[in-house]
DNA sequence: GCCAACGTTGGC
DNA sequence: GCCAACGTTGGC
């Protein structure tokens, strides 16, 4: 059973400053619309699994920090607001499609962990996020990758 | 059910 | 802004 995980977010839409100024430093994990990611969250994603905070698209692009899953996949109510960006119109109160989970921020790394500098370590060879092609916003991560990153960001 | 066209992600 | 990778859509 996969206990880590990896959420990227850009931070110009939603930063780990902002979780950190979030009420609670909690959040609900909206808009992940892809399938595989989706399955995570509805099906994977336990309470107090931990999760690593990605900023993709960004200035580094770095792991950030940590959070914890607070709260269980539930269904993402944005898919049913049609005003939002994340309104999908298969999506029915009856029948959810999208599914989110609520994280806690329980850590800030002391300093940003680069994209860059992650390719330079062997012992992340296989770790998911620097595999070639990679666009899963969420993803499952080794015990072993999850202690390298503590390691490295503090 | 195949697959070309199209849209999105995300590093650079 | 470019473009490779890959997911989704839709015609057939």
């Amino acid at each position: 059973m996969a206990v880590y995980w990896l959420f990227k977010s850009e931070p110009s839409v939603f930063s780990i400053d902002d979780l950190a100024k979030a009420k609670n430093q909690t959040t609900y994990w909206n808009g992940v619309r892809n399938y595989q990611a989706r399955n995570f969250l509805r099906d994977s994603i336990k309470m107090g699994d931990k999760v690593l905070f990605y900023h993709s698209n960004a200035e580094p692009t770095a792991v950030v920090g940590i959070c914890k899953v607070v709260r269980e996949g539930y269904p993402d109510f944005t898919a049913l607001d049609p005003d939002d960006d994340h309104y999908d119109p298969k999506d029915s109160p009856e029948k959810p499609v999208w599914y989110m989970v609520d994280i806690k921020l329980e850590k800030k790394f002391k300093r940003p962990v680069t994209l860059e500098e992650l390719k330079q370590i062997p012992a992340l060879k296989d770790f998911l996020l620097l595999k070639r092609g990679n666009r899963l916003s969420v993803f499952p991560v080794k015990k072993s990758e999850f202690d390298t990153l503590v390691k490295l960001g503090g």
